[in-house]
DNA sequence: CTAACTCCCTGATAGC
DNA sequence: TGCTATCAGGGAGTTA
């Protein structure tokens, strides 16, 4: 499942795949994925050309020329291909944006929890459906005393509040699991009751665990799929997540379900 | 303001 | 073997 390091990676091979190409044609073949898609066929993006593609929070963000910006999200099981009309189309491929160098922009989701959608761009740079959401967990202004201040008054599991898209964005239920591993904090731990040591712990982890698994290409777990159809290696690094045995201790993993998502975690390793 | 819930969806897998 | 039930997940929305 696309999370932010396979986001990064999609949005990487997308700015060179589409830099400089024009969109040639539209063509829809569902009505909605999780927002409607009909509105592409109206917006005028004949004719347009692809300046770049950048990653904020899950999202993919290809910038036209003019302003403004084809946002995906690739929810559970959105995937993303560049590929020529001589691949008949997927049964679940929702939408192609042709290209002028004859490849088409092609749009997969079998669970339609993902989107794709054309916005304006906000004051920030990035587009208006995006105002209000949280730090990226790799910008320096996401440090140990964000955290700790983001946290204080908040009841809440801490695995929950470091996946709150408004506090910190793009950290999903796999990378919140090995983050807290790494970090040796309880995905139960009511954030109000972290130390300062140990919200700089989980941020540092946040980041080095990310940055691994983007220079690992993602984690390929059932769905995800690189943009060169490659699959993630960074499935392979997991310490944590959907194991039976910790790899610290050798003990039990637990599982526990918070905010609806299943959390692995080692109760004696995990405090 | 926070927290806790529901809904959306298909395919893989488990169980009978 | 063929059926049904369960689970996976992010984000938006609602309610208290």
């Amino acid at each position: 499942m696309p999370e932010l390091p396979e986001a990064e990676s999609i949005s990487r091979a997308l700015d060179k795949a589409l830099k400089g190409r024009r969109i040639t044609k539209v063509e829809v073949f569902f009505p909605r994925l999780r927002t409607p898609l009909l509105p592409l066929l109206k917006a005028g993006l004949e004719g347009r050309k692809f300046v770049s593609c950048r990653r904020r929070a899950r999202y993919a963000v290809a910038e036209l020329d003019d302003g403004r910006q084809v946002v995906m999200h690739f929810g559970m099981s959105g995937v993303v291909r560049v590929e020529g009309a001589e691949v008949p189309r997927r049964k679940h491929e929702h939408v192609f944006l042709h290209l002028d160098n004859g490849k088409i922009l092609r749009f997969e989701d079998p669970r339609r929890f993902g989107s794709f959608e054309v916005q304006r761009k906000g004051k920030d740079g990035w587009p208006e459906s995006l105002a209000g959401i949280g730090v990226e967990p790799l910008d320096r202004r996401f440090d140990g005393n964000f955290l700790y201040e983001a946290s204080r008054g908040r009841k809440k599991p801490v695995k929950e509040l470091i996946m709150d898209n408004a506090v910190v964005t793009g950290i999903g239920n796999i990378y919140a699991a090995e983050t807290l591993f790494a970090a040796g904090v309880s995905p139960l731990r009511q954030a109000c009751a972290l130390s300062p040591a140990e919200c700089l712990s989980i941020v540092r982890e946040v980041k080095r665990i990310l940055r691994l698994a983007i220079k690992w290409g993602g984690t390929t777990v059932s769905d995800f799929k690189n943009v060169d159809g490659s699959e993630g290696r960074f499935v392979q690094k997991l310490k944590i997540y959907g194991k039976k045995t910790c790899p610290r201790c050798g003990g039990k993993v637990a599982t526990a379900v918070l905010g609806g998502r299943t959390s692995w975690y080692c109760p004696a390793c995990q405090k």
